[in-house]
DNA sequence: TATGAATGAGAATTCATTCAT
DNA sequence: GATGAATGAATTCTCATTCAT
């Protein structure tokens, strides 16, 4: 196993443990035994859990805003861009529920007090979004509303919509998706 | 202090060590000393830490759901009715910020798996909101999805705007509160 | 056992240990265990292991400088005085050999560095002893240096023959002690 | 850098780092780091981090001894080869401040207790001394009383003045230290 | 020889829970 | 019932040492 390897190792098996037990679940000797790496391996890495912590999220994040603008169709009508970034952010999260299960915990957690919690979608990446919702805006397509609700109006559902999915409450098929992601545009546009 | 006066205090103290610092922060030493309990005083109102949490939270459940159907408009029409328990929610949430962060808290971490996620809108009081969508579904009022769906595209985005707005990551007015549940009845009506 | 012997055991453990095994061969599990005492338990009467031997270090000197002028004939001739305040000093070390050997691991480490080093012959008691050197070197009865070197020629030589003898590299008698006094006499007299 | 270089800077970072922090804070990976080696190199050279702090002791000893008899005056009057004796400790301790920080700690340590405490006076070159003490006493120029009490007499002041010195508590000059390596031959003179 | 990533036993400390008072 | 001192298992983190390269 590569130095890299150990290092991907650890992260993957902290992400899971937390996902699936939350932040009081996953002490590092659980996490080191279930990478196959020492207890005091981790510390190679990564200076303190609470670093491990904040990296795992800033990977992810970086992975997730990657995702919301991949494909992303810049010269279509607006209203398309929108339905594809809607449908991109509940495919990801779909994909990678674990990935979506710790960034829950995480943003609602101390840790995730320190990030600004809109960085789910605010970022470097995401400066398209809040392009896209500005030049909606000026083209007086979508509401006179402040730009964080129109991006909650927007996003809030969806993210409600894959945790029921991810926590077993409900189970969305491709036809509910695009149905959704249209409900959601509604909500917005004038 | 009478005995029902020391098991509030106990509840209100782990409340707020909750909301402010989360689960890791609230050790019971610490809310016992804040309660002007002595430590062991918990354990003759609540079994164990996770009895205490969870009874906190039926507790907390119980108040909201029955801010959310205060005052319910049951003879108006149903939109009347949609838009009165949208800004109730809302309402509600910023008047008792500790009580939804602690809820938001307790959704998202193992604790509250247990519970059935969805009861956040649903249980007994909440019979009427189920009752409110299914009739406007049968009236065709809104549009076919599950409702489960349709609950998330109304309460979701409130949810969020609320969360920011406890986090102080943005501010609510009058105005744009009513704004944005009319917003949210745009997402699921026809 | 009371509150106060547990608080005793406590310290009497930790000073055994750290005087025979050193500050490195007295792991608080074992500090613990040697005061039939839970590892917790520490934690309920010092804040951290630092504390606990800096709070053993300061009652250690306390009882030494007491110890020192105790029966201080205050009204003989100086000289007296100070044969009196040298013997008191090798008798009290030789009685609490352990108290000693702490003392000695504790200036020569990095705890003691916060602590001013001619405070083991300094403090509220000693001024008794500052005094007696002030006056005598008034009198002209002892040598014209610095007070701090006076000391350490009285003191230095009972310092490394107390030592000697706790370490096991030779045997003090009474008449030796008296004699090796005078010799301490003799290096600060005119 | 060669063999002998490395092995040379190892024990000049632990030197360096023992005198300044104390055992406890100079871990082998930092002595290694400070000595521009890796941390496995320290095991080419020394059995054990052990070893290495005893062959650091052995040959810091070698040097000091070295020290105070260079430039002996074997043909002068006894009184004056104690006062060269003196005087050259004093001055070689302030020379090397480091170097009697480390043999301070090592001398009151677990690490010093293997070693017989008289040898930072006795050993191989030291046999001088011994021989000078033995000499003077035939003669009856000093007191009569055992060697180690004399030997204390004499540098026992010398050492604590040198570690006041050392730690900052005093500051010693030129005629201070003359005076009083006069003042230790007081002690110990008929 | 030299390296430094990896190790895991051991360290200090925390904290939910108990129980004698 | 109420207390809070005491507990000890569990947790995070350190560090001397090893070993494949």
């Amino acid at each position: 196993m590569t130095t890299t390897d150990k290092r991907r190792e650890i992260l993957h098996s902290a992400l899971k443990l937390i996902a699936l037990n939350g932040f009081q679940g996953a002490p590092t000797a659980l996490i080191a035994s279930r990478a196959n790496v020492g207890a005091g391996t981790i510390y190679c890495y990564f200076e303190s859990k609470d670093v491990l912590i904040q990296t795992l999220y800033e990977e992810l994040e970086i992975r997730m805003l990657a995702a919301l603008t991949k494909g992303y169709p810049g010269t279509q009508p607006l209203r398309e861009r929108f339905i594809h970034v809607g449908k991109s952010f509940v495919r990801y999260c779909l994909a990678v529920p674990m990935d979506f299960r710790f960034l829950e915990q995480f943003h609602n957690s101390p840790h995730g007090a320190a990030y600004r919690r809109d960085r789910i979608l605010g970022g470097k990446d995401q400066d398209i979004i809040h392009e896209l919702f500005e030049k909606a805006q000026k083209e007086q397509l979508i509401k006179d509303l402040p730009k964080m609700i129109l991006m909650n109006l927007f996003f809030g559902p969806l993210l409600c919509v894959v945790r029921d999915h991810v926590l077993g409450f409900a189970t969305l098929d491709e036809p509910t998706i695009d149905r959704t992601v249209d409900a959601c545009w509604d909500a917005i546009r004038r």
